[in-house]
DNA sequence: GCGTCTTGACTGACTGTTCAGTCTATGGCT
DNA sequence: AGCCATAGACTGAACAGTCAGTCAAGACGC
C-alpha cells in the first residue's frame, strides 16, 4: 500500500510548514492568541485545511511548541559538534541562552519557552514532553562536562549535578534578559554564568569581550 | 467632603475579592481560560458588575497577577523578619520557593509565574511590573546577606552581584519543582540552591532533613 | 475511478461589553 | 424627625464579534 507517492511528501511539507507558521507565530502573539486562521494564512491556505492535518487547534500549537523547542536543542547539538574546547563550548551554550544576539537563528524561542512552561503546568502531556526536553538539555551539558574530563581538560566532577545546578541558572538568567531586566543586562547574565561554570569546573576564566558593542 | 463612607469600604472590600478570586482562578486554569463570568461567580456578584470595577477584562487580570506576586513577596518579608540567622534565613528563602509543602500559603504562585512571565513578554506594561516585582525579590536577598555581613555572620562578599545569581538559580530550580520534574525533586533543588549559597558566601552547610516524608 | 488534498460557505457556541434601569443609603433641607 | 434628591452599587438582558470546527463538493494525481 505504501510506496511514499509525491502526495506523501507534499502532505509532510504542508504539516511541517504548519508547524513553523505555528510556532512562529505563537513566538509573536502568544499561544491562546494563535489561531487556526493565522497559521493558514500564513502557509497560504484555507483554515479548514490546517483543522483536516492536525483536527484541533489544540494538537496543531502544542506540536509546534514540541516542533520548535526541539529544533532548538538540534541546532544547539550542531554547534556543539564543531566546537571541541569546553570552554568554547560553554561559552557558546550560555551565549546562544542569554545574548539576544543569537535570538536570529531560532527566533523567538523565549516567548515559546514561556508558553510551553504554562502549559505543562496544567497539561500532564505537554508537562511529560517537556521533561523529555529538559532532560536532553542537561544530558547536552553533562556531555561536555564528561568529554571535559576524559580529554583532561578539567578535574573530575559530578556532571550530572553540574548539570542540573547549571541548566537551572540558565533557565534563571535568560528569563532575566528574555525579559529586559535592566539590571541583568545580558552581558552581565552572561558573566554570572560562566563565573559559576569556571568556579563548579575548576577552569580559569576571564571575560574577553563578548560582542563589540 | 470626604469622611470614609461605608460604600467606599464595600468597594474597596469587593476589588480585593475579585482580584483574589481572579488570581486563584488564573492560578487554577490559566491566564486567557479565566473569564470575567467566573470571577463574577466566585465573588457571588453579576459579570457586568466585575466590568463596572475593572473596565475591562484585561486590567483585571493584569491587576490581578501584580497583587498575588505582590502578596507573596510581602508574605516572605514577614517570614524573613522573625527569622535572625543568615542561614536560617536563606534555607527559609529556599524552601518557600521549590518545596511544594509551602504552597499552601499562598497557592497556586507557580502557575501565576508562569502566566506573568508569558505576559511581561508581550505587554510593555507588564513587562515593567515584573521588573519591579523581582528587583524587591533580589534586594530582600541582598539585605540578607548585607545584614549577615554587618553582623560577622560571614565574610564579606558582593551582595548585589549574588542576588543576581541566586535569584536566577531559584527561578530555574523552582520552574522544574513546579513542573515536577522527576530528575529535579524539590530536596534536591533545596540542596543545589545551599550548596550554592554555601560556597558563594563561604558558610559551613550540611543538609540536615528539610521535611520528614 | 479512486483516494487524498483542498476549499468556500456556514454555523453554533462562547463571552466581553453595553445599557437602561432598580435598589439602597446617605446627607441635606425644612 | 421626616422627606426628598443624589450617587453609587448592582443586575438582567441583549448585542456583537470572534472562531473552532463541519460539510458537501471540487481538483488533482495515479
Amino acid at each position: 500500500m505504501a510506496q511514499k507517492a509525491t502526495a506523501e511528501v507534499v502532505a509532510d511539507v504542508r504539516r511541517d510548514q504548519m508547524l513553523a507558521a505555528a510556532a512562529t507565530l505563537i513566538a509573536e502573539r502568544g499561544f491562546s492568541d494563535t489561531r487556526i486562521a493565522d497559521v493558514a494564512a500564513r502557509v497560504g491556505a484555507s483554515p479548514a485545511l490546517v483543522v483536516y492535518y492536525f483536527g484541533t487547534k489544540d494538537k496543531l500549537l502544542t506540536e509546534a511548541l514540541r516542533y520548535s523547542e526541539q529544533a532548538f536543542y538540534t541546532t544547539a547539538e550542531e554547534m556543539l559538534a564543531s566546537t571541541p574546547d569546553v570552554v568554547k563550548r560553554l561559552e557558546t551554550l550560555v551565549a546562544w541562552t542569554c545574548l539576544p544576539e543569537h535570538e536570529q537563528e531560532t527566533p523567538g524561542t523565549w516567548g515559546l519557552w514561556f508558553d510551553l512552561w504554562a502549559q505543562a503546568f496544567r497539561h500532564p502531556e505537554v508537562k511529560k514532553d517537556r521533561v523529555e526536553l529538559d532532560q536532553q538539555w542537561r544530558a547536552m551539558i553533562a556531555r561536555v562536562v564528561r568529554d571535559a574530563v576524559d580529554a583532561d581538560e578539567i578535574e573530575t566532577v559530578d556532571a550530572e549535578e553540574f548539570s542540573v545546578a547549571f541548566a537551572a541558572l540558565l533557565d534563571g538568567l535568560s528569563i532575566q534578559t528574555a525579559l529586559e531586566d535592566p539590571v541583568v543586562e545580558p552581558n552581565r547574565a552572561y558573566q554570572v554564568a560562566m563565573r559559576f561554570a569556571s568556579s563548579s569546573l575548576g577552569f580559569p576564566w576571564t571575560n574577553r569581550g563578548t560582542n563589540g558593542g
